[in-house]
DNA sequence: AGCACGCCGACT
DNA sequence: GTCGGCGTGCTC
């Protein structure tokens, strides 16, 4: 044990070698934070990988400064989590570290130093770099390693800082432990409870000459016997009554009341009554005692439940067995928005051992959690995909709810995971089990389940046994030949608005895409407005009155005349969910139509407010894109009207149908959730369209046999294995010849059927960098060797230096 | 990744 | 004559 393999925060392959210092040798374990110098004078926190014996050729290691912790802060099983992330999606293990670690958990030259307390210092024995840091240390007590570069030499720092660590004169100052303190927040209670119940005419009459007290006094009370056991926050209370800080000072001083202090938890404890466990359905009875069983036989679960049919029942079912049982939850999220509902019934329960964790958390409160997690406080976290990385101990249950969700596997961001995918694996580490949930599954989820990979537990009934919305596809051809359409609408989607109105009902309108109307284009010359940034048309915003490139944000002014040939005649074409706004607001007058979308949700709480209206009652029609598709569970909306269905098909895409498929049905379980006289109307030009008709159907068995069998047909996943490459480059000679090269390279290695490209992306130029791309489908048997081929390629492509910088982005089960 | 090194154009 | 552009190479 004389070298360890450590993970460095650098989108660097691999790991690197360090010696072990005897002294660090019975300490060191794997999963520890190390301090290590890498080039010379940077300074990295990096994380014990493994220890090996092996005297590496060719360079000569450097040892390990210093060790920051007492334990190790990762799991085995999370590091054997890390290990297969970046072998099954191609990623560098440093990669999965910069992403999943808290900033202050990694930290670099930035790390600071101190003095150690109460040593004295044998400065004969010391060089001359060694005198200049321990005087500046005692001058300042902080200094960061990057500013000691301007009095010691680069190449000495680390030998400086290590030398005098070793004569245990300094120590790395753990800043995460220093700057992080967890708020403490004021707390009001009564200071004998007992004994002023008993004497409370007595203090009442006591306090007769001073109103203010009595009412704070008895308010305090009140609040003990209605919410007891519910802490009463000093400010909270304060500003509810109106009190003033003086007629609570006095009762303090008189000893009815005291001030108490705990530490602030971010989330805030729930305080309205506390309810009592809700009676599970016959339906989700089963459903439940089905997942026991899988789970007996070490099966994961696909929970396929059609909207309002209470998953979440069953959810809290299991969580309740699995924290009963001692063992820890992750409950995963698509986004963050659509946390508040599971949030507020789960802190009912569980309380302070309640996490939240995304990335929308500072890096403080991200260290709060993790250290919650680490030490067991924390029974159950509720995350988006970045909390899969928390350092759990005993993982029993992973539930991934709304698991077709696009939002589990970004595009934007490296690594390239699937959260769904990662979610099993994780929980197959830690011996634990996972739960996919969905009324909608993915095509992959719901072919693992028919293969029997997984068990598929289904709830059929909505909630109370409410009937589905009734399913209405409308031919637009036709009402448009007879006349009954006006603009996008057929007359008899409009009736039925007007009827939903009349009714007091409120109606969803779904438009999949922003704007006004997304090409502006001259009449004479066909000028139309490109982006300069990307290769796609910008979109025409009339609200703002702008145009915007929905790729790189991009704004322009709208132009007046065409910048070519200078004509007036500029035409609008293609409709935007604001012209659909516009079009309602203007064929029913009276009505109270409102927009939801990005654009319009940009304003701070500009979501809270409409939701808000919504639930009032007040909003009518809300027009929307994707967006109203989720988390929007309001017991009035009777009404889903979809005008332009046929746009959500028409999209380059093998999954343009799945999801064009969830899309309507998530958003048409929005309609008649209670009342169970929901209606749907779909517009289309192809009303025999399987997945329309299917969706009428409410077959969702057929639904997938067709998808299956187009995947089949045409040799997408889950029938092979798909890797999507994409390579960029800001000249585009160089990104097209290193993908004809890489493309070369594979067809060396790969049959040729297994190979598709390189072409220009659909998008050619994105944000000045133009991109092409290869796609690979792979078969499933032998799929890690072909796997190594195309690993191999790219090392290939990789040793041409004029490619070095090239950006290649590997897409795996893309 | 990020940083130093090294080779060619536009400037005081 | 120099400053600084970014192509290239290397890091345990």
């Amino acid at each position: 044990m004389n070298f360890a393999q450590i993970i460095l925060p650098l989108n660097l392959k691999g790991t690197f070698t360090y010696k072990i210092p005897s002294d660090f040798k019975d300490k060191i374990e794997v999963g520890m934070r190390v301090l290590v110098s890498f080039r010379g004078k940077k300074i990295y926190t990096g994380i014990v990988f493994q220890f090996h014996d092996e005297e590496p050729e060719g360079f000569l290691p450097k040892d390990i400064i210093s060790l920051l912790d007492d334990a190790a802060i990762m799991p085995q099983s999370q590091l054997q989590f890390w290990q297969w992330l970046s072998e099954y999606y191609l990623c560098n293990l440093g990669e999965i570290y910069r992403f999943s670690f808290p900033a202050s958990l990694k930290l670099e030259s930035e790390t600071y130093l101190k003095l150690k307390p109460y040593v004295s210092v044998a400065f004969e024995n010391l060089d001359v770099h060694e005198m200049h840091l321990i005087h500046a240390l005692e001058v300042r007590q902080l200094i960061n390693v990057t500013e000691i570069e301007a009095f010691i030499p680069k190449k000495e720092i680390v030998k400086t800082i290590k030398s005098l660590i070793d004569l245990q004169y300094i120590e790395i100052d753990e800043k995460i432990a220093e700057t992080y303190k967890a708020k403490e927040v004021a707390y009001l209670r009564l200071k004998n409870p007992a004994e002023i119940r008993a004497s409370l005419p007595e203090i009442l009459l006591s306090l007769k000459r001073s109103p203010r007290q009595q009412e704070l006094l008895l308010s305090i009370l009140e609040h003990e016997t209605e919410f007891a056991g519910i802490p009463l926050k000093k400010s909270q209370f304060l500003d509810q009554g109106n009190f003033g800080t003086a007629p609570l000072k006095t009762l303090i001083s008189k000893n009815w009341v005291e001030e108490y202090f705990m530490q602030k938890d971010r989330i805030e404890l729930y305080d309205g009554e506390t309810e009592s466990r809700e009676q599970l359905t016959p339906e989700q009875q089963t459903a439940t005692k089905e997942i026991e069983t899988a789970f007996g036989q070490n099966q994961n679960v696909l929970l396929h439940g059609v909207t309002s049919s209470g998953k979440t029942h069953v959810y809290l079912e299991i969580i309740e067995q699995t924290v009963s049982a001692g063992r820890t939850v992750l409950f995963l999220l698509p986004e963050i928005s659509l946390t508040k509902q599971i949030v507020q019934r789960l802190e009912k329960k569980y309380g302070r051992q309640l996490g939240f964790y995304h990335q929308k958390l500072s890096d403080f409160e991200r260290v709060e959690v993790w250290r919650k997690v680490r030490n067991g406080e924390i029974k159950v976290l509720v995350g988006t995909r970045n909390a899969l990385f928390l350092p759990y101990s005993d993982l029993g249950l992973i539930v991934v709810d709304e698991e077709h969700d696009s939002a589990y596997k970004p595009r934007e961001v490296s690594p390239f995971f699937n959260a769904r995918d990662a979610a099993l694996m994780l929980a197959n580490f830690y011996g634990g089990r996972a739960i996919l949930g969905s009324a909608t599954p993915s095509v992959e989820s719901y072919f693992l389940a028919l293969k029997n990979k997984i068990a598929h537990v289904k709830l059929r009934h909505r909630f109370g046994n409410v009937n589905l919305p009734v399913v209405q596809i409308i031919n637009f051809k036709e009402a448009q030949d007879s006349k009954k359409s006006v603009g996008n609408f057929s007359l008899g989607v409009i009736d039925e608005i007007k009827k939903q109105i009349d009714r007091h009902k409120q109606t969803m309108i779904l438009h999949n895409r922003r704007g006004y109307s997304n090409v502006i284009e001259c009449e004479s010359c066909g000028y139309v407005n490109y982006c300069s940034n990307c290769d796609v048309v910008m979109t025409f915003h009339k609200f703002s009155n702008e145009m915007k490139c929905h790729y790189c944000g991009q704004k322009a002014a709208k132009p007046k005349a065409c910048p070519r040939c200078n004509s007036a005649n500029l035409n609008l074409r293609g409709v935007g969910v604001e012209q659909i706004h516009e079009e309602i607001s203007r064929l029913l007058p009276d009505a109270e139509v409102d927009r939801m979308d990005v654009d319009s949700m940009r304003k701070k709480f500009a979501y809270e407010k409409l939701y808000e209206k919504i639930e009032e009652g007040e909003t009518d029609v809300l027009v929307g894109t994707q967006m109203i598709s989720k988390g929007l569970d309001f017991e009035n909306i009777e009404l889903v009207a979809i005008p332009k269905a046929d746009s959500l098909l028409y999209v380059q895409d093998f999954r343009a149908e799945e999801r064009a498929y969830q899309l309507i049905t998530q958003v048409s379980g929005r309609a008649g959730r209670v009342s169970g006289e929901g209606k749907v109307m779909i517009q289309t030009y192809n009303p025999e369209h399987p997945v329309f008709k299917l969706i009428a159907e409410h077959d969702s068995t057929e639904v997938y046999t067709h998808l299956l069998a187009e995947r089949q047909k045409f040799h997408y996943p889950p029938f092979v294995k798909l890797i999507m490459i994409e390579i960029k480059h800001r000249r585009e000679d160089k990104a097209d010849r290193c993908s004809q090269f890489l493309g070369s390279v594979l067809r060396k290695y790969l049959p040729e059927e297994c190979i598709l490209g390189p072409e220009k992306s659909p998008i050619a130029k994105l944000n000045l960098l133009y991109q092409y791309q290869i796609w690979l489908k792979l078969p499933r048997k032998n799929y890690a060797e072909y796997k190594s081929l195309v690993m191999k390629s790219l090392d290939e492509v990789e040793d041409i230096p004029a490619y070095k910088s090239v950006k290649k982005l590997i897409f795996v089960d893309f």
